[in-house]
DNA sequence: CTATTATATCATTGAGTGCTGATATAGTGA
DNA sequence: TCACTATATCAGCACTCAATGATATAATAG
């Protein structure tokens, strides 16, 4: 039904969506839209552990949606392109409308008090 | 670190954004994005099963992406916005940017062989 | 060199979830 | 009514993957 080619670029796509597609790794991302940040700073902003934001880190460098920097001993990330801060805007604004039918949505709950920095 | 309202709104987002991380959704939704079609013409067109489709669509139409009108005995099935499209559409852009990147990321591989109805 | 701080890696565990096959529901025509 | 087609639902399995805690690496300070 599909040619290989265009199987190949469905996957890269749910891949580079699956990269959002979590409350951590959203989290990690939204903290970069206002500057660059260093593991230490991501984990104060976003109150996750040390060592989860670093494999969702290097997922995120991975899948090219950030990029790292050494400074010293401190290691900096950055969003690695515009258009995702634009990505999320957009997506924001689709929220906008959908988010009565996203939240009554209970096939894929968000387990209870999971990612509770608090 | 976050407010109760942040949190539920990274929630929304990556509830919305897990929408589009799943190649099968995907498909059908690309499916989509030409014109409305029943549940038998998006197994034509995806080659997955009928039982996957379906629940796969619940999903979806639960989620706020699609919007589903029944004639007759057929069910029809859209994109709930045009700015899904737009979203699509920039995706498509970053990916050929980060293509590279996304490709070579072996973090979560694709399944051998999986939605291959071919 | 030694201690300390910053970050990365890895194994494990447990929950999430995509797929299938069987079955149920519902609309249509004879 | 009965047969047929279109779609939805559900249980079960297999696999994925996020989180943790322990450990490793690396950079700097003293």
């Amino acid at each position: 039904m599909l040619l290989t080619s265009e199987k190949l670029e469905l996957e890269l796509k749910a891949k580079l969506f699956r990269g959002f597609s979590d409350t951590s790794r959203l989290s990690i991302l939204e903290a970069l839209r206002g500057k660059p940040l260093n593991v230490g700073e991501i984990v104060a902003a976003t109150g996750l552990s040390q060592s989860n934001i670093s494999n969702h880190l290097g997922c995120l460098r991975d899948c090219g949606l950030v990029i790292s920097e050494q400074r010293g001993r401190y290691t900096y990330y950055r969003l690695a392109d515009d258009r995702i801060d634009s990505l999320l805007r957009l997506v924001e604004e689709v929220l906008a409308d959908v988010a009565k039918g996203v939240y009554q949505c209970t096939r894929y709950e968000f387990p209870e008090g999971a990612n509770n920095g608090e």
